[in-house]
DNA sequence: GGCTGGCACTCCGGATACGTGAGTGCCAGT
DNA sequence: ACTGGCACTCACGTATCCGGAGTGCCAGCC
């Protein structure tokens, strides 16, 4: 059954009140508040047709109605539009990313100026080692059979590791390695280097193939298997907020976010073409049914190099919420772009 | 008044009872779990002596005791004996801990393993800068005007910072400068550096001082005007478990959580000496009175680089805490003194 | 003097009952 | 197709009641 406009905008009114009021809403107040040109007779009777298609439900007998994840969906991508940032909003952006001074710094900004505009839960992950390129590496020597192995992404990521070296190097060797390595893999991405550090041995003189292996090992182990990604999270007393739905809901919930691995999984498909919105029931998460995540890509340009968004109950003001994701990623994105 | 030493028994089994039960805890089910010789009426006479004195309270008239502050306070210095942990605590430290790639990789997993542990949140400071030696600089080029700074404390901690040149720099020069700020720096603490900085730009060739002009300003900012710390932080779904009192109060804590700034201070007056533990009120941050904090300072061998703690309801298990933070502390100091 | 059994008293927490009001579904009328 | 009217339902707040755990106090006992 095709909705016609009118329940559409019955639906619409639905949302928008629950989500500012927390309580289900009534056909009475319902015309009250939106210049519906109806009676609240004809609108229980939008709401019961609503009902029927599962958009809303009602809590109770005799209860107002309250929108289902179906409803939320609908309303997301036929009923809304989202809804610029406010001048304030923009300046506060601008406020509290500037002065950053590295990667760290800079996630660690975004992720707590997600969690204030959007007052829920803000997750950001590091540029992703794998979408990264790499622009250096270095070779620091702290012993005569100890290496310190930095890379540096072209995503402004640092890592580094130690090497233990199964002999002792000078430092015209550690110069060698360091020219060798760096021709082979500069400028080449995270995935595609194993095979090129698989060659790196037996480009260096016989004497230091040792020592090259060791570090080709340790290479390997940064570059590709340490999948692990790293996330940053604030706004977690954001979800003591909505209390009522959660109370008891809360625990699995902090839980789940404290599981880096599962918070990968939001972004871990993260299409370039935009922003996402996971509703309720839609998140693959068991623990996290029951919420929403708003995500999307962010990086230097079009690419993307990592994923960030915010997780707040389903009830939550989607306009604002991806206008404010989107800002905060393409803001960020920029400032990568520039470095 | 001095209290007799069956007083101070049925203060300890009060303590205990509470802890374990999380109930108010009556004469009559003291004498059945503990085996004071006594009858209940005797244990209410102690009681009323007890609660006159502070160190127990009522939540309502008939109501059974709940320990106060003080009286936890005085169970932890003279009542209580730290117990040692379980052979399989034991192996879940080593377990936890084996395998750890890097710093941040440590302070990860002690974090972690801290909360699972106690059952708690657990915090972790980054072995503080101001606490650390520099053990090597490292210049690298990325362009002709800009530079990477990165720097090896002997701590494990690695930091970095992009500089940008006045003008373009040759390979040579750039060895120049690496040379000379290694000699100079490397072995100093890094609180005793800014004069040693100052110096830098006289210690190179004329041409070179503009160039070590913009590196030492960079240097500075990071060895040391840099004082945001940082902290590790886990375990907050256990706030989640102790939910009764808590309840309403979740929120502030989260939030206070949050707030670096406000953890460090927990760590701030760490001393060698040995574990602290803060009970409710003594804790100096509004928000987490109603809570305590055990900290402990951690650092290869008897040197102190950084704390770590955990912070719960004040109704804890404070022996098993105790021994779980000193625990870990101990074999993290041992891990970082192998470095 | 310190300990004990007895006893009256307090008060929290859960169960039950009740009235109220918001909201609904349906129907007949326009 | 919309509306007003109406009976019905049910969560929620308030009031009341009851049981039980726990106390404070007192008189007696060792």
């Amino acid at each position: 059954m095709a909705l016609d406009d009118r329940k559409l905008d019955v639906l619409r009114a639905i949302v928008e009140d629950y989500v500012a009021t927390q309580e289900p809403v009534g056909s009475k107040a319902l015309v009250e508040r939106h210049n519906l040109r109806v009676s609240p007779a004809t609108v229980r009777n939008d709401m019961a047709v609503l009902e029927e298609e599962g958009y809303i439900r009602q809590p109770h007998t005799s209860a107002g109605r309250v929108p289902t994840d179906r409803g939320y969906r609908l309303f997301v991508d036929r009923l809304s539009r989202v809804k610029p940032l406010s001048p304030a909003e923009r300046r506060a952006i601008e406020r509290f990313m500037f002065g950053a001074v590295d990667l760290d710094d800079v996630v660690h900004r975004t992720v707590r100026l997600l969690a204030q505009l959007t007052r829920q839960v803000a997750i950001v992950q590091y540029p992703s080692l794998s979408r990264s390129r790499v622009r250096h590496l270095e070779l620091v020597p702290l012993s005569t059979t100890r290496l310190m192995l930095v890379m540096i992404a072209d995503t402004g990521r640092v890592d580094q590791r130690l090497v233990e070296l199964p002999d002792t190097l000078g430092a015209d060797d550690v110069a060698d390695l360091r020219r060798t390595i760096n021709e082979k893999l500069n400028g080449s991405l995270l995935t595609d280097t194993p095979p090129l550090v698989e060659q790196l041995r037996d480009e260096v003189p016989r004497l230091l193939r040792p020592a090259m292996t060791a570090l080709s090992t340790v290479l390997l182990e940064t570059l590709v298997e340490r999948k692990e990604e790293r996330i940053a999270l604030a706004g977690t007393a954001n979800l003591a907020r909505g209390l009522v739905d959660f109370q008891g809901a809360l625990r699995p919930i902090l839980e789940a976010l404290e599981e880096e691995v599962v918070l990968l999984k939001l972004f871990g498909e993260v299409e370039p073409s935009g922003t996402r919105v996971l509703i309720g029931d839609e998140n693959e998460i068991e623990d996290l049914r029951g919420t929403s995540v708003v995500s999307t890509g962010y990086g230097p340009g079009t690419i993307v190099v990592g994923g960030m968004g915010v997780l707040g109950p389903t009830r939550m003001d989607y306009p604002g919420t991806i206008a404010a994701v989107r800002a905060v990623a393409r803001y960020v994105g920029d400032l990568l772009a520039q470095s």
